[in-house]
DNA sequence: GCGTGCAAAAATGTCAACACTCCTTCTGCC
DNA sequence: GGCAGAAGGAGTGTTGACATTTTTGCACGC
């Protein structure tokens, strides 16, 4: 990485209990999904280690967890590096996040309580609201909680965990600035059905809905990069 | 663990080029997978570290990596154990993995060629055929390419990987031997449609039909632990 | 006999140092 | 001037040792 866009030896908390190595999987995994550290970049040991006031130890640890996450590419003897998310994996993992989506709304459809349906209604109005007035501040945090609502009000925590490492994959993916603002209007129609299919207890009507509204998100992205760059890869 | 289904002293493969951490984790899922470390026991990282000939550092950076995939669990100053699978995340695994599996059959029949499906087909014969003869040991491996050629056919390498990982995860269940040689004909029938469903390239169709050739996989094993365990959860 | 508390042993968390590999750069030769 | 090869530096792979925590075993007291 560069030590540019590098703050001046911050020292990681040195709290025990909670071992080095899981503090630095979050503070790695936070600087690459905010973009701190770009695709392709290198993590350099050293650097990292002084850079958090730890040895390479608890470093090594933590890249190997991130490894295994999909966030970061370790090349024997040359270091690893920030994962680059061409376009064709981003079809990849919408695909996968579209089957997930589709599972949790199933299982939504199946066993979500009442408490739980008119908690989405709220959110979808909400959301509507919003969209009306181009409010985008006050709609991408609504966004963000009605999904993750979908996802844990499932009951199936594997499915919970699985869907966020994808969403935070997604964020690898330099051109995601692009997908978001777009389609609010479609997207609330989408959110008004999924709840619908929720609320009358329609299991497969909720998979297809839920898995549409992924498959939607995916196609107005790739329409955007796709006529921004042909189709070129891009990380 | 325990020291008595433990080889004496067998040291991991001195090659370089391929960093120890790496040679590790194949090792300690092997034995995981395999079972000779139980669920709930623990990974002593000096033993670990003596049995193979090295130091601590890579054992305990492939422990991160295990980690990561689901195979362990860490506790602070405690150590690293084998995690226990409990009844309802085998439920949770097995809908992930109809999820998953579902749509590498709708990419499968969107995409595949028409050597992949001869392919298919001339596998659920052989499998048709063993089955018959009530032949497990020519069963099994087929059953197994035959899973493989989808999710790889599916053209998906993300999907293939996570699909793998879930199969490898529910190994851990220590009463998966139960579901294994039970109902072969149901099985083979599924198959069937699978294929059928894929060389009409029918996507919904090959969807619905793969999805529920792992929930009645599901189904079965449930019934059967239910009858023998009551419902208590076991690891 | 049983529970409490202390001490020793074992195991994990972390660090600093060494070994080897890869890349850069400089030098010498054609 | 350009290219091949060697030397140097930078960085990863690995190790052994130290610090702290947890566990175990035992003695003591109730």
């Amino acid at each position: 990485m560069n030590s540019a866009h590098l703050a001046p030896v911050q020292a990681v908390d040195a709290t025990r209990s909670v071992p080095l190595s899981k503090v630095l999987v979050d503070a790695l995994e936070g600087m690459i999904v905010a973009g701190e550290m770009r695709p392709g970049e290198r993590l350099n040991e050293q650097q990292l280690a002084q850079r958090f006031g730890v040895s390479r130890g608890p470093i090594r640890e933590a890249v190997r967890a991130l490894e295994g996450a999909g966030f970061v590419e370790a090349v024997t003897n040359r270091g690893v590096f920030v994962r680059r998310v061409t376009v064709a994996e981003v079809r990849e993992l919408y695909d996968v996040r579209a089957a997930l989506f589709g599972l949790a709304g199933r299982l939504l459809a199946e066993r979500a309580s009442e408490a739980t349906i008119s908690r989405l209604h709220d959110l979808v109005s909400a959301m509507e609201l919003a969209a009306a007035e181009r409010d985008f501040d006050a709609y991408y945090p609504l966004n963000l909680v009605f999904h993750e609502a979908i996802v844990d009000g499932s009951g199936n925590a594997t499915l919970a965990a699985q869907y966020r490492a994808f969403v935070k994959r997604l964020t690898l993916f330099r051109a995601r600035s692009l997908v978001q603002g777009g389609g609010l209007a479609v997207s609330n129609r989408e959110h008004r059905e999924m709840v619908a299919a929720i609320a009358a207890r329609d299991p497969v009507w909720a998979q297809e809905a839920h898995w549409r509204h992924v498959a939607s998100a995916k196609d107005r992205l790739l329409k955007v990069v796709r006529t921004e760059t042909h189709g070129e890869a891009l990380g």
